[in-house]
DNA sequence: GTATAAATTGACTGGTCAGTCAATATGTCT
DNA sequence: AGACATATTGACTGACCAGTCAATTTATAC
């Protein structure tokens, strides 16, 4: 009854058919076929999930909160706001290159409606971390000022665009580079700069500061 | 015989099939619900289309094309390269917001594996001339020294991130902000930098922003 | 008009698949 | 040992759905 970490055939399920979803999609993979290659019968995989559903939700959500803890580990101990972010950016790339297949599934399936929507919220709540991460930097003026939704999505973005560009290459020293090129664009984006202007002629930063909804 | 436009009944299909997919997936939509819901019957579908899979592979091709074609328009008739491109960005958050149901479907579909790798790859061929764009920008200096390929994964993946934000805010006004403090973001993360450095080498960012209040 | 092709219909089918269930196994406590 | 809960099995089923097709309508040609 303890309980932890139940069978191992739970894990080997839910293993499997992160492999065939990112691989086939949702539609593309069977339920038959996750319980036939993760070495299971039918009932088993029905006795662990009850619905297809709930089993994409829980993958969602365990990859989600991986995923967080991963782009979180070790930014506490950092000084400033600006090492701190690029130590996120630096775990993110190191995340999504560890594991590729994690990733994959992210990307397809962020937006996608057979995730519930549930799930997809509780997935953000783990990322509430970095938003305040932004608004410290923006308080302290590292970070332009702007809409620190607006600083977070495009950050996001970024990095998963980057993370995806890097993945196309396999030659690790490439891929350093890319990195590097690629955090500093981000960095160049979200940081104040001194002179101020920017691209947008005027650009009156005279942040309403409405929390809408 | 003039043809255009044949038959209207073809693009409802389309049209119905884009909402619906949006919406429910393409898993969760039967093509039996598309043709109930565009007002046609069963057999027509595919007498337009092959097979589901034809559909979607369709709407895919067409929307992409759609969209690169707005990305596109005008920026031939604009001076710089810096212009040029804001002017994409520009284009790009009016498509979207114009055409939210279209913006929703790229999102959700660009890695999908429903869509085959053959509409994916003609999907992307209508953006080279981004590429060539970008590749100018580095040329003449405007744009900083690094990968082509990296710097349009980052555009394109940080303007539909700053899409996605702009869209959740309802009021014009607001939005005119976000758009131009994200371009703006944009900007900067792409442009070379005066003070040297860009993106390649040692990279020390040694800012002591000592903040001064 | 008649002939021929293109478009449209919807009842039907064959296969697929999520989910069930009764049986069986494995463990755990007394 | 028996009693009880928790796992595990896989054959089975009922619903659903992509795609067919023979019949019918509409357009075009001669």
């Amino acid at each position: 009854m303890s309980s932890v970490e139940a069978t191992d055939k739970r894990d080997a399920i839910l293993k499997t058919a992160l492999a065939l979803f990112t691989e086939r999609g949702f539609y593309g993979t069977p339920t038959a076929m996750i319980s036939r290659e993760a070495g299971v019968a039918t009932g088993t995989l029905f006795f662990y999930f009850k619905t297809k559903e709930d089993l994409i939700d829980t993958l969602y959500r365990q990859i989600k909160s991986q995923a967080a803890a991963a782009l979180r580990e070790g930014v506490d101990r950092e000084p400033t706001v600006q090492v701190k972010i690029r130590k996120v950016g630096e775990n993110a790339l190191a995340w999504a290159t560890t594991r590729p297949d994690e990733f994959r599934f992210m990307e397809q399936f962020a937006h996608s409606p057979f995730v519930s929507t549930t799930a997809h919220e509780e997935g953000m709540s783990h990322f509430l971390f970095l938003e305040e991460l932004v608004r410290d930097g923006v308080r302290e003026g590292t970070l332009r000022e702007c809409d620190t939704g607006l600083l977070c999505s495009v950050l996001a973005s970024s990095l998963s665009g980057l993370t995806a560009r890097i993945m196309e290459s396999p030659d690790p020293g490439q891929r350093a580079l890319l990195a590097r090129q690629g955090l500093s664009f981000i960095w160049n984006g979200i940081a104040a700069h001194p002179d101020g202007e920017s691209c947008g002629g005027t650009h009156k930063i005279t942040t309403t500061k409405k929390r809408s909804r």
